[in-house]
DNA sequence: TAATATACGGAGCAGTCGTTCCGTATACGT
DNA sequence: ACGTATACGGAACGACTGCTCCGTATATTA
């Protein structure tokens, strides 16, 4: 088991979880320390649960981000309101790939890069998905209109591929994330080396080309 | 199945992992009420744990049952003994699957029916297999005997398929389970109909065909 | 039927986790 | 520099869960 606690202060330019600032519409800002811890909670959440799945104690969250669990509180009034906030800014990320991918040139070549991409993401960071399920979070419902985005873009890269000619045209688009978001779940589950999974969705991906 | 257990096992160490009857070899065999029992334990924690996941609580399995947790516990002395047991039983079940398959003649349709059916079982019960990982349980050295038993019958039939010429000989063995279990995961997540899980399987077979 | 080993039931214990509360510290306006 | 609104920290609370203990019930044997 890996210990997370600890540690903090990096400072390393890695995920800028901006997204979803809590802006204050009608009062006045927020102090720059409450900003500040903010940020910090986001991406030691992010760091946690991602390492040791969504059932950590919160306290472990609270310590990686260097604050108390008082202060955690006060930001994010729940634990599954850190889980939202989380999943909203994964959401919207990918919607920005999949959106630099429907100006592609070729549009098998689109498809692929896009759902390798995708399956990497979402190993990486699958424990998250994966255990808010055992929260009794419904992701879709809660979350419905960032997938809805999502899948919208996902369906552009199918439907510019079954006009290419590269992929039957006989499957569903959900189908398709299924499959990719499944094989995640099997690869990632242990020792998930990016080779082996590029490798499974290729296998998938052959499987979705027209019958010769 | 190569029953490698030595000598008795109510020490620490090997879990029993037995799918048959407790049977107890120096002793008297167990009152009729205790067997009873201990199938309808066994009985309800399936079901129990197929429908609400593993995190219900010890009381509620014993509730199903009809039994109370002291009785529960005589009989399975640990949570996780209960999912050991119920595990071992789902794998030799497979494996007996599996040696149904191996002396059908035609290579690719037996992978293929084996496969789909394996997904049809592993979709039915996941949320037991994927939850053993949350818990800290590691079925892949818990089980390894099992396992290994497994993937030798699935192995057989991949390289009677290969040997035919109908899947590509440059897949691992592992990589199809891996495929076929993540599927599993992703179909089964909500409305998890058996023709859409085939349709899912059927694409993944569909990748392992030589390229043309 | 009586004696006894065996098994049962469920209240209760200990530990964990999410969340709250409030005294203290800090940033910001003046 | 000072006063105040704002935010912080972490001890403590309650709910829940895995598991134990022991008085009671039942199967088995003679």
């Amino acid at each position: 088991m890996t210990d997370v606690r600890a540690g903090s202060s990096d400072a390393s330019g890695a995920p800028s979880i901006d997204a979803s600032e809590p802006a204050s519409p009608d009062s006045r800002p927020m102090r720059a320390d409450a900003l500040r811890n903010h940020e910090k909670i986001l991406r030691a959440a992010e760091e946690v649960f991602a390492l040791d799945g969504v059932m950590v104690p919160i306290d472990v969250v609270a310590a990686r981000a260097g604050v108390g669990v008082g202060t955690l509180y006060r930001h994010f009034p729940t634990k599954e309101s850190l889980y939202e906030a989380i999943v909203a800014t994964r959401l919207s990320r990918l919607v920005a790939t999949a959106d630099a991918f429907v100006t592609a040139p070729d549009p098998g070549e689109a498809l692929g890069d896009f759902l390798r991409e995708f399956a990497q993401t979402a190993a990486d960071k699958q424990d998250l998905f994966e255990a808010l399920g055992q929260t009794g979070i419904d992701v879709k419902t809660r979350f419905a209109e960032p997938l809805a985005e999502l899948m919208a873009r996902v369906d552009l890269l199918v439907q510019r591929a079954i006009d290419a000619g590269v992929i039957r045209d006989d499957v569903e688009t959900e189908d398709i994330v299924r499959l990719v978001v499944g094989t995640c779940h099997a690869a990632g589950h242990r020792g998930a080396d990016d080779a082996g999974l590029a490798r499974l969705v290729n296998i998938v991906i052959a499987g979705l080309r027209p019958r010769a």
